[in-house]
DNA sequence: GATGTTATGTTATCTCATAACAGAAGTGTT
DNA sequence: AACACTTCTGTTATGAGATAACATAACATC
């Protein structure tokens, strides 16, 4: 994101109140049908990651875990951010260092982001990934995830 | 890439003698043309990565920078990376937090790769990028550079 | 040969992420 | 209930990846 950037990202704003109830609920759900827990650490950071604007990083996470200020630990933040990536719930930004809640329901283990340069939002997409996996069959390539990140400017910042 | 693979990654032998020369006289030559300089510490990083069988971390090119066993301070090899990716000499490969020397021609700021998690092989390929493209165009994104990378087997680890 | 620009050398530090091990909490048995 | 088993958490310490800041050197060009 450049420094001098003044718009707003109003691709993704964060949830609240009872949007973000029931986000979280559709999580628990869906942890329950597959016998997976959504523990107190897991829970917290999914509710931090689905409040937010943009992409958090993972120090971010840990600054504001605690409900009084308390940081928490490196490992508390970066389990749940395993679980939540491996469920399906969150997905690393390679290219940021950062971490999104998934918009998508049922993406899997793909992913793609269409990134702005200027005002650091950071929109998944539903990803046609067709192209390139008939090119990594064509190679002998047994393909287990994909992402893609796209750089450039968001309609706002154009 | 796992601990018990003893699979070879045959995508990619590094290069060595007339080849290596002759890859690094291409660039030469490319920058020559874009009023570019490939100067002492830039050519031994490309030098390093065409070299290399595997994608290298930055740590590795520091440590193998020196002829004679002296490392390299940190900012020479990453000065040296910004500017080969500059000029699409080499590319960084964003999940694996390693770089590798790019193995097509004109690729431009898009990259595509084919990682296997067995042998860490990473095999560049020609990205088709035109559904993605459509996708962003339809949000109203400019893009200005795509990476994909797509997680897997290679033919030899399967 | 003075000036502007680009690249390098060097020190220190910052950000990002994980290893290792102890303890607690849930689950299923007998 | 007592037990073994597994999963998750808490905590300390450290490893890996990257950059800020500033001084110096090399090149260009006028």
């Amino acid at each position: 994101m450049s420094a001098d950037c003044h718009h707003e990202d109003g691709s993704h704003p964060g949830l609240a109140g009872e949007t973000l109830r029931r986000a979280i609920g559709l999580a628990e759900t869906r942890c329950m049908t597959s016998q997976e827990r959504l523990t107190a650490p897991r829970r917290r950071v999914l509710e931090l990651l689905l409040e937010s604007d943009a992409p958090m990083k993972a120090y971010d996470l840990i600054a504001a875990f605690g409900q009084s200020g308390e940081p928490a630990k490196p490992p508390t933040v970066y389990r749940a951010l395993e679980f939540l990536e491996r469920l399906g719930f969150a997905h690393r930004i390679e290219s940021l260092n950062a971490y999104v809640p998934c918009r998508l329901d049922g993406a899997g283990h793909k992913a793609a982001f269409l990134i702005c340069e200027c005002c650091g939002a950071a929109e998944e997409f539903e990803p046609d990934f067709s192209t390139q996996l008939a090119a990594a069959a064509a190679r002998g390539y047994a393909v287990s995830g994909v992402t893609l990140e796209a750089r450039g400017l968001c309609p706002a910042c154009r």
